[in-house]
DNA sequence: AGCGGGTGCTTGGTATACTTAGCACAACAA
DNA sequence: TTGTTGTGCTAAGTATACCAAGCACCCGCT
């Protein structure tokens, strides 16, 4: 067994973790402030960040709401809710709401568009 | 608050036993049934009908699945989706679709959305 | 009278989600 | 230097989700 997978808590919670780290840090927001908002302990969601420990749910939607995404959405990327074929935000997502947006010009959304294409490497 | 809100087991989660019951029993089921097909045990499964214990969420998701029903209904019978965490505007659309593509590094998002709020004059 | 097999429920224990206290390292101030 | 305050992480304990074994009862047999 490689150290990687050391315990139960590998492999698909870990990039939960990864997600709330990274939304937590979106959010400009520390380790304490998250914890206090969402009511849990600063450690305890130290160790859901790396991936050692499964959050339940209530613990979940509590950092979705401090969080400011919506639950549905943190469950699906706890693996909670695998079904969601007709929920396709994958990479439409971001273009397509760039395109929607009512609040940018043409230029801008081509100029954000090319930025992001840039980013993700094309295709 | 009350009493009823303090103890882990009571209130809310005694109407996700009572219906977890009711599906059983509308797929006649017995709790041995539905316990094997869900992969936990029959006692457990008492126990959460009778609303004393509050399932964790790949339990209640495995649940749906062996009642046959979505886990998002099982969900929100739970009390645990119906967030809707005070959705200002739909400019929240772009925004939101980067924090969620995962083909973006936390640098890159904030970029973009950086270069986002600087078009539409915000920040 | 027993049997065997069905039901749901109780008991006692293990695993793990979760917390409180505190460590180690930074960056800035006295 | 020595504090203070920020960060994330570790250690040790408590609470609780969850399980295996078994109890009490109800039926249809023989």
């Amino acid at each position: 067994m490689s150290d990687e997978e050391k315990t139960a808590a590998s492999g698909a919670w870990r990039s939960l973790g990864d997600f709330i780290r990274g939304q937590r840090e979106l959010a400009n927001l520390s380790m304490r402030q998250l914890a206090e908002i969402a009511k849990i302990s600063n450690p305890y969601l130290s160790q859901v960040e790396r991936g050692l420990y499964k959050p339940s749910a209530d613990v979940l939607k509590s950092i979705a709401n401090a969080l400011q995404i919506s639950a549905e959405t943190m469950y699906s990327q706890a693996g909670l809710l695998d079904d969601s074929p007709s929920r396709d935000q994958s990479h439409h997502g971001v273009e397509h709401a760039v395109k929607l947006d009512p609040r940018l010009t043409t230029d801008q959304k081509e100029a954000i568009i090319r930025i992001y294409r840039s980013f993700i490497g094309r295709e």
